[in-house]
DNA sequence: AAAATAATTTGGTCCGACCAGTGAAGAGGT
DNA sequence: ACCTCTTCACTGGTCGGACCAAATTATTTT
């Protein structure tokens, strides 16, 4: 930033931040990759010359963000490493924000059709015959009569996570992860109260074949278009009813 | 997740875990909002009957995630607090796993296409007269001629991030503001390599105009269209300079 | 009244000890 | 030789207590 926000900073280092940054160095440096195994709580505080509090510290914070790995014990499994796991990360942290209202409702949705729309039009184009397959299995199997609410709430979210994932971009796909499993409780609450979610259910079922179809034949402008309208009036319908059995709304900016 | 994935968990919580989880319920309900202040670290340890180690571990990790502040002191401003600022931590965590190779520099790319061709659509149809008069001034800023590549590409993020506050989508803003911080290093280190970075600058600058003429015009196709070939484009010309430059490429998935 | 000083409260840091999984090396029996 | 059981060493996890440094507030001194 070359402007506002300036002036606050300097923030006197804490110890454990002087060690993230270390690690961070390593990390950014390529010395340490996926799978690699840092040294030892105990050898951190020799090389490092601080507490194993500071370095404890400083390996919960990577260990949030889904950088580590930490298990207890001796064998080839145990200590701390790198690990890759960016969408449990970004759900723990969008999931608190909303919570703080610092991304009202209607701003996560915004967000989860404009990342699931350019995901259906890569999925489009680029989606492999396994992925179709996958898709397609996936369909019949949310076929099934009497799933409950959750089981019904945790197919819809897995055949969007597949469909990113067919668009083989791994960063929207997690992105898509992590708000999607932002709002799951928001979704299940509203869910519940729904008149009829039966026939809710159906017309989403149609729509996710609708949508299959339109990555199948590789028509990435319908399938965006579809995506898109297929979230918006899901949320639009689910706050609706939402909004009608409450009291009042939700604050949105 | 109602297949894959699982079967992992359970995870003996870990004292920490359970501290974080207390936290969160405050958050969650609401009975903690974005300014209110936390016990005292001691006072958590009578109230949780934990160490005050396991507190402060719980405390580092939502510090990280840019929930928390604190400060230390007497004062009206010291202790631990609610605060928000998602993209710091949203920064941090996109800078590590890119760092990893998790993510792409190919993946992000694109997803920073989507999110602000998004934004720039939202701009386009609300941006308010301050929203205009900010941009419009940011442009003269950055026709100063002399600038450092580290001015001018911090300048040049301000514009987006300015762009993406316009739309009024706090969490495409915020994720715009991490992602394009994530490659801030990425793309300087291209930049400098550049052959002739004075000349890209010139078409940078002619192209924001262009951005902002059909924001303030509300034209919503276009001001989109402009902002996800001008971000395409640029880091087009950025990475092939990069590649001549270099002996290999990043792998790229 | 103003300035200097002391007491207090808060987070930051460290140390040293001990607990609890987890394997590996070794002892023992078959 | 082979398998089983025990022991041991090593890892992260937890704790309590001590002390430091920053930031106010209360108190004393001038």
């Amino acid at each position: 930033m070359a402007e506002a926000a300036a002036w606050e900073p300097v923030s006197r280092s804490r110890t454990f931040e002087l060690v993230l940054a270390r690690i961070e160095e390593q990390i950014l440096a390529g010395k340490l990759r996926v799978g690699d195994r840092l040294p030892t709580e105990r050898e951190l505080v020799e090389l490092l010359g601080v507490s194993r509090a500071a370095i404890r510290e400083a390996l919960r914070v990577l260990e949030a963000q889904g950088v580590l790995r930490s298990r207890v014990g001796t064998g080839p499994a145990s200590g701390t490493m790198i690990a890759a796991m960016p969408s449990a990360g970004l759900t723990q942290l969008l999931r608190l924000h909303m919570a703080l209202a610092n991304f009202p409702l209607g701003d996560v949705i915004e967000t989860r059709a404009t990342l699931e729309r350019s995901s259906a039009r890569l999925a489009a184009e680029r989606a492999t015959s396994e992925d179709l397959a996958r898709l397609k299995g996936h369909l019949t199997r949310m076929d099934v009569v009497g799933l409950s609410v959750e089981e019904f709430n945790d197919y819809d979210t897995d055949f969007h996570v597949m469909l990113a994932e067919a668009g083989g971009n791994r960063l929207m796909a997690d992105m898509t992860i992590a708000v999607r499993n932002a709002v799951r409780h928001t979704l299940l609450t509203a869910f519940h109260k729904f008149p009829d979610w039966e026939a809710l259910a159906v017309r989403l079922r149609a729509e996710h074949r609708a949508v299959y179809d339109a990555v199948e034949s590789g028509d990435v402008d319908h399938a965006g278009e579809l995506v898109e309208s297929h979230i918006r009036d899901f949320h639009a319908d689910v706050s609706h009813a939402d909004s009608h059995l409450r009291e009042a709304g939700e604050g949105n900016r």
